[in-house]
DNA sequence: ATCAAAATAAGCCATTTGGCTAATTGATTT
DNA sequence: AAATCAATTAGCCAAATGGCTTATTTTGAT
């Protein structure tokens, strides 16, 4: 039994989704989202939930923010795209988010069947002119821009030296060793990183400097 | 109606194709090319041919070389390709020579004769296998061409999704909650990932998964 | 039906990390 | 000259991680 959460802001695309979805026994909406806000509310009460149904635009957030976050959380839960929008940035997006298919709207009831068995099967699917849209993507580089958080403050050169040093894995004693610092100064540089990039941890605070160019 | 050349050098796995397609009166098997250098003489000679089944591995001269050359002189050609290799490689290799699609040989009649008429419609398809690691690749575009260390063991699903989880900076608790399994469970399966990988923390374990494509 | 592999879980212990406060020094700016 | 900031170091403490052992249950394959 597959359980499942529409997220959907427009009644009658829901409806519609819903009655494409009972035709199914293997399936069952645990419940339903008007906006990426509602389904991270419902899903920090209770994340028990294979996957997930998405629209993309959507008011307060969007699906594609939505599944980032979602899929930052709980990696494990698939993520099923499903909108109107085939333009290349959505589809580039949604992908960079994470989500694990793309499906257009007018899907019909037994290929959207069809999409969430291979899904769950750790395959992914697109309709095919996402599909076509995707590898043609992939042929060009065409650089298209991540989200810069422009909120972070700069980090300082021996910060980013530090920073190096970490996303190699390095720990500690070793860091302090190849910058010669005690590890006293390495560890409040570490610690100021965090602030800065508002982590928690020396993983996130790679991935948020890798987002922002302080890396790679 | 229609019309197809069959490009594989496998004897059976040709008359297998030809089999499957022999359901469909709407295709017609134009010729048969035992490797890339054969198709495109065939293709010189009559070059009225909508679509071409591409094997990948042939002699003298493979699919993906074939589809390259092809595209480039008979650009309203649909190539798709057929075949048992499912490596990044070939998938990024193929999409780039301009393939339209990419199935797997195990592709079911059905399966095949939409994947055909989806294409003739402008559209792509790929196995959703394919697909996954199209999107993959395509968040991840560095990941192509990385030194694999061919010593590593396989690492087993469970072993899998808790790395994902780790390399989202989340702590064995989180983890846990997410996977429904306890923190002993989640280290236990870390410290043998830590193992198989040859590594010592999870820095070092998510930047070998991503060199070996274990991960996004 | 049996065997092997994978998944699950607990306990132990040393080390490491993350989050604080506090203090000193040198360089730059105002 | 005073203020500011980056860099440096120390100490404390709780939490998390890494490494090992042992054991039961599930599952897959032969």
């Amino acid at each position: 039994m597959i359980k499942t959460l529409i997220v959907e802001d427009n009644f009658f695309l829901r409806k519609a989704l819903e009655e494409k979805l009972s035709f199914f026994d293997d399936i069952v909406i645990k419940d339903t989202a008007e906006n990426g806000q509602e389904a991270i509310e419902i899903l920090e009460k209770n994340h028990i939930v294979d996957l997930i149904f998405m629209d993309i635009e959507m008011p307060k957030m969007n699906g594609i923010q939505a599944a980032e976050i979602i899929k930052n959380k709980y990696p494990q839960i698939k993520i099923l795209m499903i909108t109107v929008f085939d333009n290349d940035e959505n589809i580039f997006n949604a992908i960079k988010a994470g989500a694990d298919g793309y499906l257009l709207k007018e899907t019909k009831s037994d290929k959207l069947h069809e999409a969430i068995h291979e899904i769950m099967n750790g395959g992914a699917t697109m309709s095919p002119s996402i599909a076509q849209k995707t590898m043609r993507l992939l042929r060009n580089p065409t650089a298209i821009s991540s989200e810069i958080d422009k909120e972070l403050v700069e980090l300082s050169h021996r910060e980013i030296e530090v920073l190096e040093q970490l996303s190699k894995g390095l720990k500690n004693q070793l860091i302090a060793d190849n910058l010669f610092l005690s590890v006293s100064t390495v560890k409040k540089h570490i610690e100021n990183i965090f602030n800065k990039l508002q982590v928690h941890n020396r993983i996130e605070a790679i991935q948020k400097a890798k987002n922002n160019n302080y890396l790679k």
